[in-house]
DNA sequence: GCCGGAATTGCAACGTGTTCTAGTATTGGC
DNA sequence: GCCAATACTAGAACACGTTGCAATTCCGGC
């Protein structure tokens, strides 16, 4: 990655919160939004290797120091992308509970619909994937967010009013089993169907016993 | 990752085959050997971005060319190391059924004892785990070898005498989230362990069923 | 031993992520 | 409206993965 030796920023990364930004001034927030704007259309063309920093900073209309005073690397771009389209999808998701019989039934639904559309924009997919796969520990904060985003997705599908840990738990596993069969379908590793059927097992393993 | 789009190359990669290999000259299974050994080397003292090409190839004492002609990119390298690695450590384990009353004890000893040794090592796991998470579909062979090793080390825990279909899935979602622990541990969102508990956790629920 | 092709070497060059610098614009406080 | 601090810009420069190339060495078949 080319990456020289991280050294104390001289140009301090300004205080970017986690969650959706209402920081800065009306221009920053502008700025902001069409950096990840350029970045998910980089990704949705071409993927990871599209997402070329000088080309975000040039589609986002900034200069490319400002694109690093915003984003202090490539991946913590892209994680931070991801971050914020999986926040949209679970303010979405969260408005209503999810149909379905079952916790399983409905983790399962959940999953259907995020992975179809994942698969719709396989650039975009095999962009984010990747560098949140890649990401070291200078992104472990916003890789954090997005574990907690998946985490809140899948509980809420679950359907349980104040998750338990165990709760937690399994749905972080079965958050580590989605992510690492989507990683295997970026890499054609396995198929659209290889995938729905590994999750499909994986749910029921996990929850049938929850499941009268 | 500073790839130029990759054309085919000009230098074709000789046939080296997956598993370990026979193929070629004595003096280039020299080579090959001592690449991988610098590999290990440089990543174990400092991790994924300590392994340069250039540094590999002249601790092994090769031109840069040739280090590309046995291993086409730095990923092919380090996910061909783990491979290496890992039929080392697969070869020591299938020699004999592995200790434990349940499958669950067994599987979870074995992930016991490779977790400790991978945390041993955390400069070269972080370099392992992260080439392995980046490959894109170039590597895929590679990875593909990785994730069938990975599977012959957990149904041999499991000691099942022919691993059924089922007992492949499961053992792949183990591997899965093993995987994505190990990454978690990496970047330092897990500790050891929470590694552990998690993977009991898994472990229990995906094989309490089978242990009567 | 000798030949031709393949492998290896040493090194230059290129692309892209990242850093640095000097100058210009913006902004918030008064 | 003015000042100081902060943000932004353009562009050069650097590091490292990767590629290209000309010269040399090695190897298998004779």
């Amino acid at each position: 990655m080319a990456e020289r030796a991280h050294r104390s920023p001289a140009t301090p990364r300004p205080v970017v919160p986690l969650s959706e930004v209402e920081e800065g001034s009306p221009a920053q927030r502008e700025r902001r939004r069409r950096i990840l704007e350029a970045t998910l259309a980089l990704a949705t063309k071409g993927g990871f290797d599209a997402v070329q920093m000088r080309a975000v900073a040039e589609r986002a209309g900034v200069a490319l120091g400002t694109l690093y005073r915003y984003f202090p690397s490539k991946v913590h771009l892209l994680v931070a992308g991801l971050a914020h389209e999986l926040s949209r999808v679970l303010e979405r998701i969260e408005r209503a509970p999810v149909p379905g019989a079952t916790a399983a039934e409905r983790v399962l639904l959940v999953l259907h619909r995020n992975t179809v559309a994942l698969q719709r924009d396989p650039h975009l997919t095999e962009a984010m994937t990747r560098a949140f796969m890649f990401a070291d520990t200078s992104v472990a904060e916003e890789v954090r967010q997005v574990s907690r985003l998946t985490e809140r997705m899948l509980t809420h599908a679950m359907g349980v009013e104040e998750a338990s840990d165990e709760d937690k738990d399994i749905a972080r596993v079965i958050g580590d089993v989605w992510l690492s069969n989507l990683v295997a379908w970026v890499t054609r590793r396995a198929s659209a169907e290889d995938v729905e059927n590994r999750l499909a097992l994986t749910v029921r393993l996990l929850l049938s016993a929850r499941d009268r």
